[in-house]
DNA sequence: TGTTTATAACCGAACGTTTGGTCTATAAAG
DNA sequence: CTTTATAGACCAAACGTTCGGTTATAAACA
């Protein structure tokens, strides 16, 4: 998959050739169907890593019902981050030129994600303040999982995290 | 100073006319005091944020008294992740080739990390397991943090996980 | 149905630029 | 007068990118 790619090596270590290697195309034909070059690729593969989030991730946070909506939301970011060693795209994509061209997006989904996590935890019987606080606490812990499972090159630490944050909406909907 | 250099761009994304180009001299002269290259540059300076670690973060750990000791060593994470917008040296230069040619050596800085910090944790009255559980809680969400601040382009997320953890050790010292 | 036509997909080869890296010369330091 | 540090010129290779031309697809027409 082209994602994997720039997961692996970021904006600057992925070469189109790497680009056409894997795509089993030719550079040429790289370029006929994005015209603007790796950096459209590399926006291609972003925007629809932004669907995947929003189908997985975001979307079940909207359930009627608050604690098996983050449930449902957990499972989904089991899944968005698949694979033996699961990695961040958002973050590999987000160094050197990377930054200057999709910080501001990426900053966007964040903060949506963190909102709609808060509002969740919030519908739960929280105070705002709270919720706010558990949704920052949940996406500081997920993405710091994402980096120890880089080092450790393994998913261990990442299920490990999801077990947890389960564990911290359980003990929501004990009270 | 060099490590900004990876830091910002990371291994690939960073060249030698660059490097020549902030530290003001020819990309000859560079491979006069480097003859390995970029690699060996990069390696360098690792080896030096690592002994920045050992003294501003892990040395702290060895005092007498545990609870201060883990005080001394959040301060000193403090400093080590210094700048506007603290980033991770170790977590931008662990991309493409970057991770063939640094994971190990950083997952074992990481472990020794992750080990003084229990030993420490444990050291204040935790059980091994507490201990253990507590120092990777607190590795992760330092990585985490600091993956936010690079996505908010501020130190927030990091001095506000600092206050928590700061919090964590401050609960266990009451007990 | 078979032929034409338009369009999309594709690729080999080349472009100019930048890369990591070397060579040679020069000036300073010892 | 030898060693060390520096830089300008230079190189082959790799880079992102463009071009000209070929093939596949399929709609339009005969």
């Amino acid at each position: 998959m082209l994602s994997a790619v720039f997961r692996l090596h970021g904006l600057d270590g992925t070469s189109m050739q790497t680009l056409a290697h894997v795509t089993g195309l030719s550079k040429a034909s790289l370029y006929h169907h994005f015209p603007g070059g790796k950096d459209e690729m590399a926006e291609k593969v972003l925007v629809e890593e932004g669907r995947r989030l929003q189908t997985l991730v975001l979307s079940p946070l909207d359930g009627p019902e608050p604690i098996n909506a983050l449930f449902e939301s957990l499972k989904g970011v089991a899944e968005f981050y698949g694979g033996d060693v699961p990695q961040c795209l958002m973050n590999s994509i987000m160094l050197g030129r990377g930054q200057e061209l999709f910080r501001d997006r990426i900053a966007a989904v964040v903060g949506i994600w963190c909102q709609r996590l808060a509002a969740a935890y919030s519908k739960a019987g929280n105070s705002e303040e709270e919720a706010n606080a558990w949704a920052l606490y949940a996406l500081q812990r997920l993405q710091g999982a994402l980096i120890l499972c880089r080092v450790e090159k393994s998913r261990q630490p990442l299920d490990h995290c999801l077990e947890e944050l389960h564990g911290d909406v359980q003990f929501l909907a004990e009270d």
